[in-house]
Order: C-alpha cells, then sequence, then structure tokens
DNA sequence: TGCTATTTGTTATGCTATAACATATCAACC
DNA sequence: GGTTGATATGTTATAGCATAACAAATAGCA
C-alpha cells in the first residue's frame, strides 16, 4: 500500500491496518473510539475517498447509528482531531488518513475529473507559506496545501 | 504598501492602484469590469479582509446593486477568475488580491484571532506538493495553500 | 435594425454546518 | 455500590454557503 498515489492497492488490508492504528492510537491516548466513531472511520476507509459529511451521515444512518448532521459532524470532529481523518477545504468533504499514526501535516492532490484525491505530506515551515511566516512573524498552527488538476489516469483518459 | 504582511500601509492609494490595475487588465483581456463587478472589488479592497458572499452582498445591497445571492457569487466568479480577488477555502470568504495584475498562484496567512489575512505568492512546483504531483504523474492546474496561526499583533496581545 | 452573446434580476432550492438542550453512558472516587 | 462529574449521544431547530433555472435587459456587431 502506497503512501501516495493513484494506482491500486491491497485495500482490505488497509483498511484492517489503519483501524489496528487507530485502536492503538486510542489506547495510547485514552481516546474513545466509540461504536460511531469507529464505524465512520470505517466508512472513510472503505470509500477511499472524500466524503460530504451527509454522504457519511447517510451510510451511518443505515447502521442504525444516528440520523441527525450532528452525528456525524461530531464524528468527524473526532476523527480529525485524532488525525484519522482531514478536511478537503476545496471540497468540503473528509476523507481517512493515508498515513495513520503519524503526526504530520497532509497535503492533497485532487483530481477535478474522478474525485480521486491522494495525500501526501508537507513540512510546515518548507515553502514560500514557510518564508512568509518568518518574515512576518506569523507563527502557523496549522496548514491547508490542496492541489486541484487531472489524475495521470484522466490526463490519459482526455488524450 | 508591502505585498505581504500585517502592518500598516496606505490604503487609499492601494485601493487607487488596484482599481486602475485592474481596468487595464479588463481592457487589455476584453473583459467587462460592470458597475456591479467594480463596486464589488472596490468593496473587498475597501474592506481589506476577507468577506463572505453574503456579507458583500449585504454591502451592494446598500448601494442599490442587487440584493439576491446570485448577484454576489457571479461578481465573486467574475473577480476570482480574472484573478482581482482570491476565495480563502478554509472560511469560505472573499478578498482582494494583494498584487493584482500579475499572474500568480497564491497563499495566505489565516490569524485566527483576528482574522486577518495576508496574501504571499508561491511557486506551484516547489514544495512537498510539487514533489508528489512530479513522482506521482499529477497534473497541476489550481493550489490551494492555507495557513491558520496568529499574527504577531495577536501573539502579543496574548502573551 | 436586427441578431447574438453576455450580463443582470429573481425565485426557489440544495448543501454545509452548528447552537442549544435533553438524555445516556462511563470512570473515578468516597 | 452509589454519587458525582465528565464525556458522548439523541434531537430539534436554525444559520450560513452556494447554485439551478429561467426571465428580462443590455451591449457589441453584422
Amino acid at each position: 500500500m502506497p503512501a501516495i498515489g493513484f494506482h491500486r492497492h491491497d485495500h482490505a488490508a488497509c483498511i484492517d491496518t489503519s483501524i489496528a492504528a487507530a485502536e492503538r492510537h486510542c489506547a495510547t491516548h485514552k481516546l474513545k473510539l466509540t461504536p460511531v466513531r469507529r464505524r465512520a472511520l470505517e466508512i472513510l476507509l472503505r470509500e477511499h475517498r472524500a466524503l460530504g459529511a451527509y454522504d457519511l451521515l447517510a451510510h451511518l444512518s443505515e447502521d442504525g447509528l444516528g440520523s441527525q448532521p450532528p452525528v456525524a459532524y461530531r464524528a468527524l470532529d473526532f476523527l480529525t482531531s485524532a488525525g484519522f481523518a482531514h478536511k478537503i477545504e476545496r471540497l468540503n468533504a473528509y476523507i481517512a488518513c493515508a498515513h495513520l499514526g503519524s503526526d504530520h501535516a497532509p497535503a492533497f492532490l485532487i483530481c477535478r475529473s474522478c474525485k480521486s484525491v491522494a495525500e501526501a505530506e508537507t513540512e510546515m515551515a518548507r515553502g514560500r507559506l514557510g518564508d512568509a511566516a518568518r518574515d512576518t512573524g506569523f507563527r502557523i498552527e496549522r496548514t491547508v496545501i490542496e492541489a486541484e488538476g487531472l489524475c495521470p489516469d484522466c490526463q490519459d483518459t482526455a488524450a
């Protein structure tokens, strides 16, 4: 299972590994992976794409785990706070973390054609953002780094 | 008037310069800076902060220039397409471009305390995002680069 | 002038997100 | 074991962001 990229991988194993990592992280940090939260994470992992909060809610609802928006948003708050999922600001959507367990500042490549999203890692202090922050004395706490464009497959299709 | 930063500058001159640059750009590119569009740009420049579409609409409405959401969104579409304004995805808000006229990939520093926003410039191919794109064959068309944190003033206040 | 494309006006609606309060569950402590 | 406080869930209502669709006006050009 590659950390970055649009290619295929052993998805069932990827889900199991991620859930196990989430459980370890919760045990270590005294967080509770309750049924709703765990199911939400499973759904995001299984879909393997950015889901809107209401899409997630629809899935949760099928499983009898809440039917009102706050249920989904609370689960997403937990997952994003714990680093198990990320919000894609450009899409107002949420995606399971691809490097679950490590503390990181994620970056995303978003295909405008097939809507697939790949996660990379960044260093907050690098690039112009870091330069600008240093120049002005700004203290960065969180970064949103997203690129929109065409993934390799969709470039081929277009050509 | 500095391109980057949170400090004071000659704001009236900054507005005039930007409007003039916008007019030149429209003349060159056969774009129409209609009354609504021009007023919207003036409002964004004058406010000098990120405004929600409905905030902008309220200002336009005071001037008798439309009272329904699409009016604001159309003006914003025009301004952002032309590069006269940018959307801050993290805030669902819009801000006048600080380097109006030049083609660029903007980056933003957003203070979570006072909500001020500073614009810097980036190179799309730099940093991890560019590395990841090259590694995977992804073709970047647009980037969203935003940092959230504390500006120098708010760091001082907190201390 | 008449044609066409663009812009604006307006209604209605859909998607995204949270405030507020009630209820339930859990863990720690006496 | 029961009380207490903190955390999590259920539910209603509403706020905030954005666009589809169509009608009317306006501008540029043959």
